[in-house]
DNA sequence: ATTGCTGCAAAACGTTTGCACCTAT
DNA sequence: ATAGGTGCAAACGTTTTGCAGCAAT
């Protein structure tokens, strides 16, 4: 185990849920952590699988969702159907900027989003759980922005 | 033609990329506009076959995609993986709030995301394209959340 | 006459499910 | 012992693609 703190977040998670402890939801813990940058459980899979481990999709795809819903993880949507996870460990919170032209993806935050879902949210009868905000832009620079399609 | 004035911006649009103007493109502009609320691209093809129009799924897929670009439609993404359009026609641009144990989608505008995402883009050295903003929530009423899952 | 668009079906893609076996509790 | 998790493969739902014919320019 990589990283123990991360580990303990998740056991405890899981005795509160009343899911079971096991190895194989800790592999998929690790390598999601390792993980630099997003990424989809698919990409997850396949990295396990190219490092000869015996776990299986089914089990990358609950996990990941475990991991969302304790917050080790959170879950992106860059507007193309496609679900990305990226690490909540150790990092501010923060939203993204993607470039509709060479789909470069830029982190900011704004305290403007500290509190404006929240104050959104109880203004509508509501009590927040999360919100996704992006960004879609186009890079200024074009020598950096490598058109891909 | 049920909308003369979207029809024409279509057109002029179509013309301007050098597109095809053909009539099933228009069809689908018909229903999506007819359309209340948000929709899927699926949705949308099935109702038109049912009303036993022989416009193909692909150009359905293809028109709603030019639609979008062209601002008659905006695109959506819920967070579950399927893109969803919407009329932009006469109305006020306004972003979403998701409960997310009843799936039921609530309309709001506030005035500071008339600028922010410009005012983020621009200190980011990019050029806005478009933004989503969704707030995930719960219910605090809950005898009118009817919980799906 | 070109070239792009169409319908159709099949393929592709990410994701979920059914099942028999296994294992943490 | 038993509820729940696992691996595997097959199914699923949405979206894209390949292709031959067709129609807008």
């Amino acid at each position: 185990m990589k990283n123990e703190k991360a580990a303990e977040v998740f056991r405890e998670f899981l005795k509160k849920g009343k899911n079971r402890i096991t190895p194989e939801r800790f592999e998929v813990l690790d390598e999601a952590l390792e993980h630099k940058g997003h990424f989809g459980a698919d990409d997850l899979f396949i990295k396990l699988k190219t490092s000869q481990s015996k776990v299986s999709r089914a089990t990358v795809y609950n996990t990941l969702e475990l991991l969302a819903q304790c917050d080790l993880l959170s879950k992106r949507n860059f507007g193309d159907n496609i679900t990305r996870y990226e690490s909540n460990y150790r990092r501010q919170t923060h939203d993204h900027l993607i470039c509709v032209d060479c789909g470069k993806i830029v982190e900011f935050s704004d305290p403007r989003l500290n509190t404006m879902p929240k104050e959104i949210s109880e203004k509508l009868g509501y009590e927040l759980d999360s919100y996704s905000f992006n960004i879609f832009a186009r890079c200024k620079n074009k020598k950096e922005c490598r058109i891909k399609k």
